[in-house]
DNA sequence: TCCAATATTATGC
DNA sequence: GCATAATATTGGA
């Protein structure tokens, strides 16, 4: 929507499920992207990155390697979402009170921002938020317990799901 | 400013 | 179960 964040400095996060690739901003993590099978970091000089990124990349790695575990972080590092919108923000708020092994629906979640009939709307603002996993997008299914659908692939929304427990199978 | 697209949901067949 | 209409928000022409 608005001018990007000036200096972002990204740094990966190695994990048995891949490296992850952190973008930090000024304020905090503003963006973390799946693993992708080529390699696109690794340049990142370590000396030329603020100090504060550093303690903050050190609480990411941490819950990000706790929820890929399957238990919930201790504690997450600052988060900048000034990127998105007002509606998405608030989105991403109500996604963060979500508690660990618990799911909600579109509908739900619509109504809890004060916004019951935008169930629609909400799915693309979950579709837009730039840090999944440590903002559970993956805990919202369908009305009816359908998967919906996943930025990174519903390969991950399931795995994650599986390892917290909220996903059999065949659920009821 | 208008138009099309969307990680939905409720209804009808 | 599958097709259809209704709905809010977003991003681009």
């Amino acid at each position: 929507m608005e001018k990007p964040t000036k200096c972002v400095h990204e740094q990966e996060i190695i994990t048995p499920d891949g490296n992850f690739l952190a973008r930090y901003s000024e304020k905090g993590l503003c963006e973390l992207a799946f693993p992708t099978a080529r390699a696109t970091a690794g340049k990142a000089s370590p000396d030329a990155i603020p100090g504060c990124v550093r303690s903050w990349h050190d609480l990411t790695r941490k819950a990000l390697l706790a929820a890929l575990a399957g238990h919930a972080p201790e504690r997450l590092p600052p988060l900048d979402f000034a990127r998105g919108t007002v509606f998405q923000q608030s989105v991403w708020k109500a996604l963060g009170r979500i508690r660990h092994g618990r799911t909600t629906s579109y509908g739900e979640l619509a109504r809890e921002i004060g916004r019951p009939k935008a169930v629609r709307a909400l799915g693309g603002a979950c579709g837009a938020n730039p840090i999944p996993v440590l903002v559970p997008c993956h805990r919202v299914l369908g009305a009816h317990n359908s998967l919906g659908g996943f930025s990174g692939g519903l390969d991950w929304k399931r795995k994650l799901l599986s390892r917290e427990g909220s996903w059999t199978e065949a659920h009821p």
